[in-house]
RNA sequence: GUGAGCGUAGCUCAGUUGGUUAGAGUAUCAGGUUGUGGCCCUGAGGGUCAUGGGUUCAAUCCCCAUCGCUCACC
């Protein structure tokens, strides 16, 4: 059984600061967990990773690692966290999402889902009991439960048959999991995730669906994908009242920076998020003034760095300028800097929402952090 | 030197049997990206259609000359 213990929890508002205990290490929340789809975030070495970015969870996928490299080659190679050389916890998104994102082919069943490879066209068929057995092989120190992201928008007919299709699968994938063992030696953890769209009584219902069969933390789904923010954050509130106290809160997919902060408001723990190192990867860069697009011709002689608040690697040893040259020249360390910048600006976030917590000033320094990198991009797209 | 072909956006090229405001790809510039394909999507700027003359109501297109490039031959 996982156990979020509770240090500090905020008066005026949800938030909260804790830790959890895995196998591979503890974890303090609230959390940023960088995306590591096929066993490595994208453009960051491990080194960096845990030195300068201080990563203490990452993000891997169950869609992809099982399309590639295959089981297989996770089971000889000892697991994941041997297969990737990353001995602190790795969280596993069952590959729901993917399915329903990646697949053009797909078919929905009482029992799971049926699709196509994005890779190669292949056919599968993913069940909860079969999405265990991968992540068993994986042997991520967190599980999800395969679940439907539901789209947006979506109407009720539609979210009530999905949430109930996700509240079925939660029932096999609990059972499977207790019905199986990790291969490693070491425990593993099943989250299972809160659907219901943008209404009430459906998110309701499935969080009274997954809390009956007592899962070790509860992920929030379906959310952040083209609903008008104020609809997510009020989603979020409504839905982190009937998530356990003492078990993780997870929000998928989210977010912006200021997603982030008005989620922990509302009481939630753990996030991940493509943004800070997919928009790496596109010249967009998180700083404390706001963002920099880093390919703007504005930037060709700029020898400041990126963010003269930062102390990452990139921030401490190169120019904007630099930067901007290694992206025109499409050099590829433009993509490692800008990775390296942008996960270590959202785990310091994350950092200071916990300090800022446990100060008793959340809300005032949220308020301060969002106008200071919001009024910043009003006026640079007026510019 | 002779013959042939070609000169259209920064680059590589379409195009018009002569007819509104000459297009594409790429590059440049500027946006976007929420449980990841370095992908992708959107928008903008950019042209004396080599130069000069002629024919025509109208020429980037037809004719002549000049300049430049390429190929073949001597």
């Amino acid at each position: 059984m996982l156990n979020l213990h509770v240090l500090t929890k905020d008066k005026n508002c949800k938030a909260r600061t804790g830790y959890f205990e895995t196998a591979h290490g503890k974890v303090e929340t609230p959390i940023f967990m960088p995306v590591g789809t096929q066993g490595t975030v994208k453009a960051v070495n491990k080194d960096y990773l845990e030195k300068d970015i201080q990563a203490q969870i990452v993000l891997s996928n169950t869609y992809h690692l099982y399309l590639r490299p295959g089981t297989d080659v996770l089971n000889e190679a000892g697991g994941l966290h041997e297969f990737m050389n990353w001995q602190k916890p790795i969280l596993t998104d069952s590959g729901g999402y993917q399915v329903f994102s990646l697949s053009e082919l797909r078919k929905l069943k009482f029992d799971g889902v049926e699709f196509r490879s994005h890779l190669d066209g292949s056919k599968h068929f993913f069940t909860p009991s079969k999405v265990i057995d991968i992540q068993r092989s994986i042997g991520s120190d967190i599980m999800m439960a395969l679940d439907e992201c539901t789209p947006y928008p979506c109407d009720y007919d539609y979210a009530n048959n999905s949430t109930k299709l996700t509240s079925s699968w939660a029932i096999l994938n609990k059972d499977a999991f207790e019905n199986s063992s990790p291969l490693y030696g070491h425990n593993q953890f099943l989250f299972g995730i809160i659907q219901g769209s943008v209404y009430k009584d459906l998110r309701e219902k499935s969080a009274k669906d997954l809390l009956a069969l007592d899962f070790d933390g509860y992920a929030i789904g379906g959310l952040a994908v083209g609903e008008p923010a104020e609809i997510m954050y009020e989603m979020i509130n409504f839905t982190t009242d009937f998530m356990p106290e003492d078990r993780p809160r997870y929000l998928m997919g989210v977010g912006r920076p200021e997603n982030i902060l008005e989620a922990i408001e509302r009481g939630v723990d753990m996030f991940d998020c493509v943004m800070p190192t997919r928009n790496a990867r596109n010249a967009y860069l998180f700083t404390s003034g706001g963002i920099l697009s880093m390919r703007n011709a504005k930037y060709k002689n700029d020898f400041n760095p990126v963010d003269a608040n930062c102390d990452c690697f990139t921030c401490k040893n190169f120019s904007r300028a630099y930067l901007r040259h290694l992206f025109i020249a499409k050099e590829i360390l433009a993509l490692e800097l800008s990775s390296i910048h942008n996960l270590h600006y959202y785990l310091k976030l994350v950092e200071q929402a916990r300090e800022h917590i446990k100060q008793g000033d959340f809300q005032n320094w949220k308020s301060e952090i969002i106008t200071k990198t919001t009024i910043n991009n009003n006026y640079k797209s007026e510019a």
